[in-house]
DNA sequence: GTTAGAAACAATCCT
DNA sequence: TGTTTCTAAC
């Protein structure tokens, strides 16, 4: 038992309950991931059981990579066997092999939000809704609820009789989900709903996983909706070996369906389940969990638990609150910057977190101008844009020519003077015949209505069918670069010789070389397999630790994250806890806001600093914001500046008044032509003196991230140079000479 | 059929 | 404020 050593009593308790319902109450950061790696390892190594037995299901890609990657250092021999995989891209596995039972075509698509909403656009063009009045978005979140909850069309329809606004809600599903069927695809929601109604109506299939999945781990057990339980409930059906882990203080995806029911009734449907609780916390300081302990206290439904650790009292929170958004984030980035340059920490030790997307571009501007380097997590997804979804619509049609909405996405894509008029009439014409819409255009000849348009159709269909007979010898990214080629997308975009169509180009590479990638590591590599795998990955997953540079994202995307300095930003009555929630007559939201709260607080290992601003933009109006309730709910003897008095010199620079006066006792001195520049740019600290360049205009220099390039044009700006430089691979940057250290080459 | 410019509308949070 | 959709002119 040597190696179970490291592992504390209640640890070592969990790992080696092997038989029989386990709840893990895991408190943030008290070592969760490495009970379940032990237990892998101590159930193959002490128990003799056979890898291939044993299941771990997490709900990222990026966490179920982290724990392969642990299982494999730990085990050594055999581990691969074991089965680490995320609830989606389980049931895609275990649906391409056996759909087929459920009436759909085993080389199914899925359809991303976008494609969602196209679909319900035209659903509703068919039953002749006005989406005017009743939105597309509000049908799919009602679906999508239905779907979370296991409720079939039929069922809804009958729980929704009497009732107008339901049953038209159910005919919309209805309608909703015989053109997935037809168009041979699944929604996100699908992918879990299908593979529990696999199991349940084909006991054999369910028989066959039940027999090879003994074993069965879940993580992030709090966030389960009902769709996931059921399907965790009937894996698990046989053997009963289900250990679960989760904190219901951390459960925050109610709003997609979790059911933290799951987790609080535990061991009401599992009356024989054991119960371990993990308390102590290997991340934090002292400070840090008081601060969490007093804001989730405050909420009334939830299992008592109380976190503590070994590491000492720590320092301080630094709460402060600036007058605009925009001295929020000079703020932030001042004191990320005051900590680099003291030896604190690298920019990689550092975090802001933000409870909406849209916080993120105010800290990008500063970022920016600031040079320092940044990720941002979230947003638009690189598989969203519309180049890649372009050239995605292009494989899946290749793939699967059932597709209706990717055939439409592309079939002018490029102009091939393919209008609407010609896509209703073939549109028209597919539904008389009850054929697909590739099917019509197929028989383009046979349409009476077109003429002229049927010229222009052919070659596309010909291009659409010539692909598909070299996909058996062609690799995914030789399919993409013919693809690429044969429409001329990129030549196109050369053409056009813009900012935004060489970003558009340097997307269609990164496409590229991760089909590339896909060819390399994958077993047996198909378009299928690498569609899916495309449809299937979040932003986060890309997240490498270890690399330097400063992470935003949303509280959401952080939660299983650490990092030794965060910021939370915009901590504001109406911001978060957001209007939605304080207006909500439903108590419950508000405390999931706070449980959301309380996952990022514990997100922190040495250093947390909290931020608001008194006033800020939202939606081009003006919005004066109180300090937010969580904060007042941190103990007051908590928050204040621990830091050291160095550090507090540099911070007392960007306080407003001091920062406006040294503001305007630069303007003047300097001309006017770079006012944008002169009043927002942070300064690099004060006793940088302006040294002299080593390069001038037109001079070849290198920089650390962005490789090679030529230096296009210098300004003098006041302490510091700006230089302009036109990369070879990134296109053109604009730069602080102290900041960009770029060298001569 | 295509395009640009104007009007309308919109943000929680995510696999 | 930023994005999507609509409208009118080419």
């Amino acid at each position: 038992m040597s190696k179970y050593g490291s592992l504390n009593s209640m640890q070592q308790e969990a790992v080696a309950y092997t038989e029989g319902p386990l709840l893990i109450l895991a408190g943030a950061g008290s070592g969760k991931t490495r009970v379940l790696t032990y237990r892998t390892a101590y159930l193959i190594e002490e128990k003799g059981v056979n890898p291939y037995h044993i299941m771990a299901i997490t709900f990222t890609n990026k966490a179920a990579g982290e724990m392969r990657e642990r299982i494999d250092k730990l085990v050594g021999f055999g581990s691969e066997g074991v089965w680490v995989s995320t609830f989606h891209s389980t049931c895609v596995r275990i649906l391409r092999r056996y759909i087929e039972r459920l009436g759909y075509d085993n080389s199914f698509t899925i359809y991303d939000a976008d494609d969602q909403k196209a679909l319900m656009k035209e659903v509703c063009r068919r039953l002749q809704i006005d989406t005017k009045i009743y939105k597309e978005k509000n049908f799919l979140g009602v679906i999508s609820s239905a779907k979370d909850g296991l409720v079939s069309p039929e069922q809804f329809a009958r729980q929704a009789r009497g009732d107008f606004v339901r049953e038209r809600q159910a005919a919309v599903y209805r309608e909703y989900q015989a053109m997935l069927q037809k168009n041979n695809a699944l929604d996100f929601d699908d992918l879990i709903g299908k593979t529990v109604e696999l199991f349940e109506q084909v006991p054999e299939v369910l028989a066959n996983y039940q027999e090879r999945f003994r074993y069965v781990m879940v993580d992030e057990y709090q966030d389960t909706n009902t769709a996931q339980f059921r399907l965790i409930e009937l894996l698990a059906g046989k053997y009963q070996n289900l250990c679960v882990v989760g904190d219901d203080d951390q459960s925050i995806y109610k709003f997609r369906g979790a059911n933290i029911q799951n987790i609080l009734s535990f061991e009401e449907i599992y009356p024989n389940a054991k119960v371990v609780r993990l308390e102590q916390n290997y991340r934090s300081t002292q400070n840090i969990l008081d601060a969490a302990n007093g804001v989730i206290a405050h909420n009334i439904a939830r299992k008592d638990k109380a976190l503590w650790t070994d590491n000492g009292q720590g320092s301080r929170i630094d709460f402060r609150q600036l007058d605009t958004a925009y001295e929020e984030a000079d703020y932030i980035i001042r004191d990320i910057q005051g900590k680099v340059q003291g030896g604190k920490g690298s920019y990689g030790d550092c975090a802001i977190l933000y409870r909406t997307n849209a916080q993120s571009r105010l800290f990008e501007e500063r970022l920016v101008v600031a040079n320092m380097p940044y990720r941002i997590v979230g947003g638009v997804n690189f598989y969203a844009r519309k180049e890649v979804k372009d050239l995605l619509a292009y494989l899946k049609t290749i793939d699967n020519g059932s597709d209706d909405l990717s055939v439409r996405r592309i079939i002018n894509i490029p102009k091939r003077g393919i209008g609407a008029t010609t896509i209703g009439r073939v549109q028209a014409y597919a539904e008389e015949q009850g054929l697909s819409f590739y099917d019509a255009l197929q028989q383009v000849d046979d349409i009476q209505a077109i003429r002229k348009a049927g010229g222009k159709i052919r070659p596309f269909v010909n291009f659409i069918q010539v692909m598909r007979s070299k996909l058996e010898y062609l690799s995914v990214s030789q399919v993409l670069q013919e693809v690429i080629d044969g429409t001329g997308y990129v030549k196109e975009l050369e053409a056009e010789n813009t900012e935004e169509s060489r970003a558009r180009i340097e997307n269609i590479d990164e496409l590229l070389s991760k089909a590339f990638a896909y060819d390399e590591a994958a077993e047996t590599p198909t378009l299928s397999g690498f569609l899916e795998e495309v449809a299937l990955v979040a932003d986060i997953d890309s997240l490498q630790e270890g690399s330097d540079y400063v992470v935003l994202m949303t509280f959401h995307s952080a939660k299983g994250l650490e990092f030794p300095h965060v910021y939370m930003a915009g901590l504001e009555d109406g911001l978060f806890p957001s209007y939605m929630t304080i207006l909500s007559d439903d108590l419950a939201d508000l405390e999931e806001e706070r449980r959301l709260c309380y996952v990022g607080i514990t997100r922190a290992m040495s250093d947390l600093s909290i931020t608001c601003a008194r006033q800020r933009m939202i939606r081009g109006e003006m919005q004066y914001n109180t300090v937010s309730r969580f904060v007042q709910e941190i103990p007051r003897h908590l928050l204040g500046r621990g830091k050291t008095a160095a550090l507090e010199k540099s911070q007392k620079e960007v306080q407003p008044q001091s920062f406006r006066e040294a503001v305007s006792k630069v303007k003047p001195i300097f001309s006017t032509r770079n006012t944008y520049q002169s009043r927002n740019v942070s300064f690099p600290s004060a006793n940088t003196s302006k040294a002299t360049l080593e390069y001038q205009v037109g001079d070849r220099v290198a920089h650390m991230k962005f490789g090679e390039g030529t230096v296009s044009q210098i300004v003098e700006g006041g302490r510091d140079y700006e230089v302009t430089v036109d990369f070879d691979k990134v296109g053109t940057k604009k730069m602080f000479a102290t900041f960009a250290k770029l060298k001569k080459v």
